[in-house]
DNA sequence: AATATCGCTACTAATATTGTAGCATTGTTA
DNA sequence: TAACAATGCTACAATATTAGTAGCGATATT
């Protein structure tokens, strides 16, 4: 798949618009993932493949590529983790946690 | 694909949180997409279908069954709408919009 | 030197998405 | 009221993505 690359047509969007590559990324499959382990500190290869219980390892690889490239994460000599950017775009998506929680007891309610 | 149902397990968890399945809900192509759509007002299926430049109808009415019942979307007289709760997810989210904009300046800036 | 671990690649099978045609239903027009 | 058009959606084959598994080359440990 091609990247998302912000300004440039991308998977569903020919507009180019900023937020289209940007859902085209986070919409992939482990994308929103790894960003959401990585914030929870940096990790190796294979213990981000733990932490992403199935995720196998030419996908995380992939996708570790991708999200570099996109400059969202790097490696470093101690592993991989977010860069300041990586950070911000966690730190925008991180209620999403909160809010899961009350979407699932919304769900629960209306299955009673 | 089964529905990532907050509290069962879900592709890539078996812990069954409900940050897990909102992931795998998100990840998934177009899902994001049709929310941000949506956000922008309701619209039929062929509406719909044309907002998102490239979605083949059956990928479409695939995701709007899941968001359905997911009650993130419903279906109306007037076409397809977000719920509350979807209207909810949105405001959670909307601030991609902003962000996905810094993202894109960033990147080229690196390019030089 | 043998063993273990690591980052990662290679490859095939399974699954998801696209693309296109078109059906059944509901208006709309003549 | 018969022809026509538009809609929501399904069917299905082609293509693309992801999962699953084995294992290579490099580095570290015993």
């Amino acid at each position: 798949m091609s990247l998302p690359i912000p300004g440039e047509q991308v998977r569903g969007s020919k507009t180019g618009k900023p937020i289209m590559a940007l859902l085209d990324l986070l919409g992939r499959t482990w994308a929103l993932g790894i960003v959401w382990q990585l914030s929870q500190g940096s990790a190796t290869f294979r213990q981000l493949q733990q932490r992403c219980e199935q995720i196998s390892p030419s996908l995380l690889n992939t996708r570790l590529k991708e999200l570099k490239v996109l400059q969202l994460v790097e490696s470093t000599p101690n592993g991989y983790q977010l860069t300041l950017t990586g950070q911000g775009l966690f730190s925008v998506i991180s209620p999403l946690g909160e809010w899961s929680l009350q979407w699932a007891s919304q769900i629960k309610k209306d299955d009673v």
